[in-house]
Order: C-alpha cells, then structure tokens, then sequence
DNA sequence: AAGTGGTCTAGACCACTCT
DNA sequence: GAGTGGTCTAGACCACTTG
C-alpha cells in the first residue's frame, strides 16, 4: 500500500485507502457480479493489511449500499433494484383506487447548448453542453405529469443513440446500462404554481398544479440530473421517511 | 456481562448488550449532559469486556445519533437541536419572499377516549386513552396550516398540566423535555383534498388544500405521535433528501 | 505530560453455507 | 470439512485536546 500513500496524500488512513482501491475495482468492473468478490483474508493478502483493516474498508462500502455481505456465503456487489426503489416516492391513485407509479414516456431527448443555471446546479463547467429531455407520466392514459430533465452531454451522451420508443418505463436504469450512472441519492423541493401553462399536460389554466425540483446524484454524491416536473394535484399522493 | 447475557437471552452479541446497556443509562440521565461520558478503556474495565467491543456499542449509539465522539476529547451525550430540526421540512414564503418555518399555535389539547384507527397507528392497545391536540400554524400572521395531533396518554399526560399559552412554537421540545420522548424519525404522507372546511383555516371552499399524514417515532423507533395537517398550498415549500 | 478517541495489527473462536 | 463472514480479545502506536 505503500504507492497508494503516496499517491493519495498521507494523511488517508490505511482502510480508506484500501475502500477507494475496492471501490475503483467496482467502477471498472473487475470481478463477476455473480459472484462473490475476494473474501476478507483474500484482500488482506492482496493489499497487505489486517483483516480487520479490510473489515474497516469494507464496512464502509456496505453502509454506501455497493456491497452487500452474506454471512457463510461471501460479500456481493450490490445489484441495483430499480423496480422497488427507492427513488419512487410519488405516485397517483387510479380508477381503481390503488396507489401506482405513473407509466413514463419519453417524448424527445437532444443536445442543447449550456444553460447557465442547469451547469450551476450540475456542477457543469460553463460551457459544457448538455442533454435536455422531456417526458410524461400517465396513470390511466392520462398525463398527470409533465418532466423536464437535464444532464450533462459528457456523461449521458449515449442516451441520444436510443430511439423514443426504446426508452422504458423507467429512466435510471438506462442512466445506469449506458452511461454507469447509478443514482443513489437525491433532493426534492415541492411547491405550487398557479396559471401554467405546460407543452403535454391538458390542465385548465387556472388549475394549481404541483412543481417538483430533483437534484439525483450517483454514488459519488455528484450531481448528475436535474429536473423538473409539473403535476396534477389529483389524486396525487407523496410518501417521505426522515430519519 | 454474565446476568445480563442470562436475562438478554444468549444470541444478542456482546457489543449489543453493552450498547442497551449504555442506552438504557442514557435513558436514565445517570450521566452529566455536560461532560463527556466514561472513556472507553473506563467502559471496558466497568463491563468487563474489551476495549474493542465498547467500540463498537458506541460506534452504534453514534450511528443512532444518542452519542457524539470528540477526538481527544471524549463521546459526549448528543443535545437534540430542535431549531435547526431536520424534522422541519415544509416553509412558507413570507411576503419578503423568505422561506420561513410557519409559527405555531397551540388552540385546544384534551385528553379523549381511544380512537381505533389512532390506537392502531400508534401501536397502542384498543382500550388506550388518547391525547388530541388542535394547532396552527401561521405566517405573516395568517394561518396556512392547521393540525390535528394524536399522542399516547401514558406517555404525553404531563402536557395536559401546560396552558395553552405557554406552549411553545415548537413542539418537540415539550416532547423532549416534560415527557422524555426525543423525535428521531418520521413518516410523512402528502395528498391533496378539495371542498375541506377547516375549523381553523379560513379558506376558500374550492380551494385545493395539501394534506399532510405524519407518524412521528422516538429513538426505540416505536411510533408516538400521529399528526394531520391541512394547508394552503400557496407560497408552500417541501424539501427533502433522499438517500 | 496525561488522557481522550483514531488507526492498525494478529490471532482466536463462533455461526453459517456449501459440497 | 473447508471456507465464508461475525464476534471478541489484547495490545501497539498515532492525533488531538487540555492542563
């Protein structure tokens, strides 16, 4: 480990040394995520320090949710489970009266030239390029919301290869296949607007429509999307655990 | 640890029963909220175990926000803040356009019979009394919110002994300080209802108003306090993180 | 200088899973 | 039985705070 002290400035501990080292291995996808990854006494080995240090590096990978341990079994990289996730807070009742998450469809994708606010909060040099993208989320056929999204061109510029049509329901598993992007945090701002008028949403004009502001991150807790979406009210219901 | 692993049961791992019992001193205020709690090396010679497994009890007390860890200084019983709360989650714009917290005013508080869908929330038994409580909540001198708040009477009896004007803005603290019950966590539930007439707001009968479900935990996770809200959605403002 | 928590080691034994 | 992570120990040295 001694390279690495160099390289990383030597006030790193030796366990976080060895955390960004495992951490690096998993962006660059060096062991079979059907498989166990090194065991303990393995990596010990490999990175010349205690088990308890490789413990220590662990430990903190599997409080980030990259890893997850399996007593007898081994430790596994997390498979990231967008069906359930916890990225889904709002959703809309329907005619039947149960609570569903919006179906989503894209309805254009292009590059745009910098805007100085979205690189602001992207953390995005002032010239760097970006991704607009817009979509809708119907519950019953109906557009109940209307999503504005901005990312940035250098991450996400394969997403402009994907024809309309072949965007799923969900949009953060692309953002993770194509762009190895996973998002794993956010903040979300809601507030009211009286008198808009949106492109997709069929809303009367006098309506208060609710506007929701997201700021997702990947697992280095950069910003990486921004968005804006514009809903009804009815039927509307949002669900938050605070810890 | 021999009685206390006896009377633990023998599955619970050391590190746990010296944590409960180091939360359960906490809980007793045996220790001066002023100065930092035993050493380390001073709870492993008390518990008779080694220095590494009170670590790690407090490593979790830590982790539970019970504990705060002061290099060279000593751990310290965390004071809860109640004014920088990360409980506070919704603001109003006042008319200077600031994003401020609602003050809030306490109406009318009685102790009432059980109410079995409240009883259920809170965990009680069916034959359990409740406390009712009504408030509200204003800005600019206008009152944008009204609350309805439903507490165990076992635990929140003590507040009963308070009048009405001496409750404070907050609420919490009341919790924290007569009746020993700390806000850790919580649960809250947005949706939207049109044509409520509310007691307290003076709104428009059309208006569609926010209605806003929390259940409210204390640091065992166990639930304390139910509480709905109805608001004006103007000038309203959520924000949350999402980890 | 003394005392605190922070890091790191080496090794023991236990509980669980697979074959 | 062999291999995994889970618990626990005993002791070393470092970094920070206070007197």
């Amino acid at each position: 480990m001694f390279e690495s002290m160099a390289s990383q400035g030597f006030k790193l501990p030796l366990y976080e040394q060895v955390r960004l080292q495992i951490q690096e291995k998993l962006a660059r996808h060096v062991w079979d995520i059907n498989q166990p990854i090194p065991s303990e006494s393995e990596l010990s080995d490999e990175y010349h320090v205690s088990i308890g240090t490789v413990r220590k590096a662990i430990e903190r990978l599997v409080e980030d949710n990259l890893l997850v341990k399996i007593q007898g079994k081994g430790t596994f990289i997390r498979q990231p489970n967008f069906s359930a996730s916890l990225m889904k807070f709002f959703r809309y009742r329907n005619v039947a009266g149960e609570l569903i998450e919006p179906v989503g469809v894209v309805k254009n994708i292009e590059k745009i030239a910098p805007v100085p606010a979205i690189n602001a909060i992207l953390k995005l040099t002032p010239k760097d390029s970006l991704i607009y993208l817009e979509r809708v989320r119907l519950i019953d056929g109906t557009i109940m919301l209307s999503e504005k999204i901005w990312l940035s061109y250098d991450l996400f510029s394969s997403l402009l290869d994907i024809s309309l049509q072949d965007f799923g329901n969900l949009l953060y598993p692309f953002y993770y296949d194509r762009c190895n992007q996973l998002i794993a945090s956010a903040n979300e701002k809601l507030t009211f607007v009286k008198g808009y008028k949106d492109k997709y949403l069929d809303n009367p004009v006098d309506e208060t429509l609710l506007k929701i502001c997201r700021i997702a991150n990947n697992l280095e807790h950069a910003p990486v999307e921004y968005r804006e979406s514009f809903g009804r009210t009815t039927n509307f219901h949002y669900e938050v655990n605070i810890v």
